[in-house]
DNA sequence: TTTT
DNA sequence: TTTT
């Protein structure tokens, strides 16, 4: 009845892009996130959270975001199933995005992306999943016959 | 940096208690969470969400909370993983819980509790794990030798 | 650039519906919400926060939530400010609420309210105020030339 | 029942760092949140949301937090209220907060703090005002006769 | 001005 | 493996 999730943290590798065969943006990250704790040898662990994002926002983050980059995402927890070759029921479970926001400015020096801005806060639309028939289907996503979406 | 989870649900079974080797009480349940939105078929489906309590808000859940009961949960995404016996990596999402709220008051009906207790809101402690060794590992949890925690 | 409340607690009255002169449904509530501790003197105190809806959501919270109903709101802080009739400054402080849980089934024995409903989960349709230009302005909302909006 | 706020701004001016008369440390900022959406006039507008932090957590945003830096707060909303000298009820509403994040890496052009700093993530530790006897007093803050706390 |  |  109620599932929201708030994350900041930084991403481990460029986001990817893919498109559903019926033309929707999605876009796939993980996220490090810092325990707020040391473990018993005393070192610090993170935790690596999948991030999924749709539409207009996928196409954003696509753009946007790059390893490294501190990110906030705000989302809910959704635990999918499948199974695998070997006949054994797999759990995936991802944060879907409607908000993302950039918390460090894009750097001019960044070589994996295109051009250099300026600007901090990037008009990141939420995203409105309710209206997308695909995101209301749990099962996994098909991008093509015989690929996994992620 | 920053990972807040806030989740209404109902327990889909019983709580089950266990203890580390060390003492500690560890209590784990599944909450199921209607998704806010009807799928392609027009059902409402539900994302089940484990979630792990540690120390005396363990021993609380395991005594008052029961299956169906609707109720909150304040925690963080923790990601775990372990070698499975085929020498497989599987990895683990729960939630580990520092806050849970009963949200509805618990029933004189109940067959499967003991006594009758009148009252809504119970003394529920947060948990403070961060005292706690043993949580601030996230090396999956051996109760026994041959016994995987959950 | 992220602001985000969730809140459990119970409505102090019922709510109050009214209408902007463009005619956009408002409907105000305020939520005790108590204290996870007690104060010096042993007592359990609580916040009186004051929540806003709009739209169709302040339609259906209108209809179905009475005072002394357990409720979770989940929405955004609001600072917004005016000048009093002594030209003071005064500043108000509410949650305007995007998504709203009724936690309670609705009441058979409800005096206030008008029928018998058994469900305990309404569609509460998220509010899109982003598409509202009125809340989009922070200016106290003028229900009719003369009346302070709450 | 449950009352939690997750914020990410920037402060509007240096934090203000007092002690009551018993020696506990309490923090005062505000926190500029931008709005998700423009107004009718095409502005982006944004809250100015009071925060509260108490006992080590004051001490160390009073340390590292400055004007300008953007920073995530966790927290609880609470509403106090006291009567002014002309004998009106005033309300205040603040975050407490029990979780800080500074974003930005500390600067070494700064000219309000002290030294320079490389690191980005400082160890602040959660606040567990449960043990505070003052903070579990709503009532208005003497941190002298004559003071008013903020 | 406040809820259970 | 799932709750109402």
């Amino acid at each position: 009845m109620l599932n929201r999730v708030i994350l900041i943290g930084r991403l481990t590798r460029d986001p990817e892009l893919r498109y559903t065969p019926t033309g929707i943006a999605v876009t796939q990250f993980t996220l490090a996130v810092d325990r707020p704790f040391t473990n018993s040898q005393g070192e610090r662990e993170a935790d690596f959270i999948p991030i999924v994002t749709w539409r207009q926002l996928a196409e954003t983050c696509a753009n946007y975001l790059r390893k490294g980059r501190l990110t906030a995402v705000e989302g809910r927890i959704q635990v999918r199933s499948y199974d695998n070759n070997e006949g054994r029921r797999v759990y995936v479970t991802e944060v879907i995005a409607d908000n993302v926001r950039f918390l460090e400015s894009i750097r001019n020096d960044d070589s994996s992306g295109g051009g250099s801005y300026g600007n901090r806060d990037l008009p990141l639309n939420r995203d409105d999943s309710k209206q997308d028939p695909f995101a209301n289907d749990g099962s996994p996503i098909d991008l093509s016959d015989d690929d996994l979406p992620f």
